[in-house]
DNA sequence: TATAATACCTATAAGGGCTATGTATATAGC
DNA sequence: GCTATATACATAGCCCTTATAGGTATTATA
């Protein structure tokens, strides 16, 4: 039963996770697209990162609102869109790390 | 700016553990949907309490899919409908607590 | 008698992520 | 040279989840 899987638990919390850990591995470096996922499922043991349909679309929505800055780099002859961080960026990822450190505190306390 | 707003992170946050911290305060006692709303919310500072919107409709869903027990009640006259957790619905939520948990930690070391 | 709290419910909309699909280059193994 | 895999980007259509705004009704309080 769905409920009983953990794939349905998983993708529930993936809803809400992605645009955090896309900030958080951004907050320290600047990466393009794939290496993002790869960053935040390798923090996350795989579990929120997010896949390439959502993440593009996200990407191209935290440029529009300047949360992070779009450079293209030639890698080799590939086409490398490359994101960085901007202040107002850092700005949200310090108020969604406060706000997800609060909740996990919540969690924590409601599952020990 | 909505991305910086503590308003934006929380209701994202919302959007994934309203269905988690229901099954939680259901999971150690019987409770009816208003006061579900009211344990959820004391627990987790306002954060992740549902709304009646969302609640009742989960509440029904949950039903559906035998996680939890509906039986009524009659307080003062007043129809009240009381929803217990099912040997199903444990188990979904010890599945939920768990992959919550590691995300939580996660969360935490992302933070830190 | 008016207001807030209790208690339930639903339709519509808004906002997320996913699946499937498409394009293209680089690299490793055979 | 050929093939499979990894790298790297992008989008349309779908499904799921919650919120907003509306509705009904009783009880307690001021």
């Amino acid at each position: 039963m769905k409920y009983e899987s953990q794939e349905y638990w998983a993708s529930l919390i993936k809803m809400s996770l992605s645009r955090f850990f896309i900030l958080h591995v951004l907050h320290s470096q600047s990466l393009h697209g794939y290496e993002i996922t790869k960053q935040v499922a390798a923090i996350t043991n795989g579990c929120c990162a997010p896949t390439e349909g959502s993440l593009y679309p996200v990407l191209k929505e935290f440029v529009n609102n300047d949360l992070v800055r779009l450079e293209v780099e030639f890698v080799g002859g590939r086409e490398r869109k490359v994101y960085t961080i901007t202040d107002s960026g850092q700005r949200a990822y310090a108020v969604a790390g406060k706000a997800w450190g609060e909740v996990a505190a919540y969690i924590l306390a409601a599952i020990k």
